[in-house]
DNA sequence: TTCAAACTTGTTGTGTACATCATGCCCATC
DNA sequence: GATGGGCATGATGTACACAACAAGTTTGAA
């Protein structure tokens, strides 16, 4: 499966005329933010420039400007003499990301959406596929691959790229959360529950409804939001 | 009026923990980003780090990150070997832009809503007493003073900082289209049109009423929209 | 024994020299 | 006179040394 990891996460593709520092920078915010997003980097973890640099290869300078993009986008934090930190994010900050989330899920359908095309519902069948092997093996790392795979393939169709970018910050600060503190029993639910929402996506993509998506959309994750905040109301 | 620009542009509380580095850089965020937005610094302008660098008393380095920073909002693109070139936009990234903010305007009355309280309504009264002292004496850069500020006076209604985050990020995208390319006879015009948008927002502001507030700013971002397109197309 | 001050260590922030690249000018050549 | 190549120039990109700072550790005296 780390194959198809890499197939189903690398999905910002190369722009034609990008210059040889833009591809770099774009290559190792996308591989940090996948590192955080996939709990590689759990919250309040402290990251060293230096030896991200080593690894990278590069010098502090060109991996701090990535840093810093990532500290914009609210998953960062650094402070002189301490460190840079994976944040957190409080209940109270989640429940407004989730809040705007839902209202921007239906405009997929209305703000220049694309037609569904045979590879976009190919790309839902092929999602649905890993669900299904997901169930059999469940795991929190794998559930966050899908999730964040199948996020993509929902932003992608849209053409309004104001959106698009929009979603998708959003969508970092958020995913996360999810597999912290979550239980083996836990796990195996959310798991299932993905597997019935890719199906749901699935199942409108070929029929080329985009509408419909965008509605089983925000009502997922309304679903989502009302399960965490259970589950944050048990605790 | 220039004491006024200063209260009315700079908007950005200082944060109480906030950093010294990190003071700086919001103050040189915003300087430069007011700059490019009343075009001091026009669209296609090549700005010199160096030379930025030195007015601003900072080395290269903490200025570096307050120009990326704007490119990744959008405003600048850095080519090397060329330089730092304000952004322009073309007509199609700007009615995508716009589409997304007629969207989300509504929402400053759905998501988080502060009830309007004395403080706002004066804030309302002030902006529309700027613009009658704009419409006795008309100015590009006098009415985009006036624009900015009352994007802010309008996102700061709502608590949900994504949505506040979002919206700024959008407006300024979009906010220095309106100077480019106007006769005096246009600027005449949307001075009025801005006077009497300022003033429906100070008499809904006056009423309590977030709701109206929220629909008419739909409404005139709307209009906004349309009045660019009638002129674009005229061209 | 306790507590506080100094020190050590490791971090991010800053300044600066150099590398890399694009552009325009100048001059030799056809 | 036109044109193409080399070169000077100035821009951003990178690397590195050092400053500023916070936290833990040690050491000394009360």
């Amino acid at each position: 499966m780390e194959q198809d990891d890499i197939t189903l996460l690398r999905l910002s593709e190369p722009d034609a005329n990008e210059s040889a520092a833009g591809r770099r920078f774009r290559e190792l915010h996308d591989e940090i933010r996948s590192r955080i997003s996939l709990l590689d980097y759990p919250p309040g973890m402290r990251l060293s420039e230096e030896a991200l640099a080593e690894e990278f290869g590069v010098s502090r300078t060109p991996l701090r400007r990535v840093l810093w993009q990532l500290q914009a986008e609210g998953l960062l934090q650094s402070v002189q003499g301490v460190g840079t930190i994976v944040t957190d994010i409080d209940i109270g900050a989640l429940y407004q990301v989730y809040q705007m989330r839902m209202e921007l899920s239906p405009l997929l359908a209305r703000l220049s959406p694309r037609t569904i095309s045979p590879q976009d519902m190919k790309r839902f069948k092929v999602l649905h596929k890993k669900c299904l092997e997901l169930t059999d093996n469940p795991s929190a790392r794998g559930y966050s691959v899908v999730n964040i795979a199948t996020f993509h393939a929902l932003a992608d169709l849209t053409t309004n790229e104001p959106l698009r970018e929009t979603m998708e910050r959003l969508f970092y600060q958020t995913a996360r959360i999810w597999l912290k503190s979550l239980t083996d029993q836990d796990v195996m639910r959310e798991c299932k529950s993905l597997c019935q929402e890719v199906r749901d996506y699935r199942d409108a993509a070929c029929l080329g409804d985009i509408d419909a998506l965008a509605h089983l959309w925000r009502a997922h994750t309304s679903a989502s939001m009302t399960r965490l905040q259970q589950k944050a109301a048990a605790q």
